[in-house]
DNA sequence: GACAACCTCCGACAAAATGTCGTACGATGG
DNA sequence: CCATCGTACGACATTTTGTCGGAGGTTGTC
């Protein structure tokens, strides 16, 4: 299950992007990797992880000297909630309207073309064995 | 070029929805549309419109009575605009991780996976005689 | 041509989200 | 034992969002 996560602001996403730069880090370790880009008070950078941590993007664990900080969600499964979110939010959770938006609006290398049929391939593949026949107690 | 327009909230989603429904429509035809799900007074729809004109969704003319308002954006713009955001907010600009993330992290019926095939087979295509050469004069 | 019914314009306001700090105080290592 | 560095907690200005109220123009109707 996706768990629900308040949205993610311009300058949390900063502090969450350079803690997966880091793989982990202190309060500091983010100050210094952000500088000169941002000069924040270390109470700023400090309440930023706060509220990520809050919001469940970021879980810090007790180190010898500071807390060390490190991402709860990959920028995968960032992009996999916002686009569920976004999907949830203007097409009632169905997801076909973004592929076609997406491959429709956008010119994919032929590489990309490529590699997308392979993925098409590997599921249809998968699928075949689930699709014969309804599941019993199937959903929706 | 997509212009670029602020975020639309929640809000102001329901009332472009309703507008989507309806093609176009006043004021008021928003408020009896919606209605009951919200009980809004007259100057809170009104303002909600006035914000989304401010923002670029909706335009309006002036018609015999009262003003009436159209969708300066369809569902699949704003979807586009959306994943361009998410695509420059999370991965540089770049669209293919998003395909990645969508088509992993969902599971598509067959007759989506046939649609998306057929895309493919159509973009492979066209992109064959666009990209022998660089089209004189041609945009975006 | 005065009235009621509508509209529009403009501004107001509280609540929530965001961006940025300061302070008080505990741990730590020369 | 005191200078550093960290943490907890709260504060505050700004912006965004959700909701209205009131002043004043149009209009259709007796």
């Amino acid at each position: 299950m996706a768990k629900h996560r308040p949205p993610i602001s311009d300058t949390e996403l900063l502090v969450l992007k350079t803690l997966w730069d880091l793989s982990e880090g202190t309060v500091r370790d983010i100050m210094d990797a952000l500088s000169p880009r941002r000069q924040w008070a270390y109470t700023t950078a400090q309440t930023i992880l706060n509220r990520l941590e809050a919001k469940g993007y970021v879980k810090s664990r007790k180190g010898k000297l500071a807390h060390v900080y490190r991402p709860a969600v990959s920028r995968e499964q960032l992009l996999q909630q916002s686009l569920n979110d976004l999907s949830r939010r203007l097409c009632e959770g169905t997801t076909s309207p973004l592929l076609m938006a997406l491959v429709e609006g956008v010119r994919l290398s032929p590489q990309e073309i490529h590699d997308l049929r392979r993925l098409l391939d590997e599921m249809s593949r998968t699928d075949d064995v689930a699709d014969d026949f309804d599941p019993p107690g199937g959903q929706r």
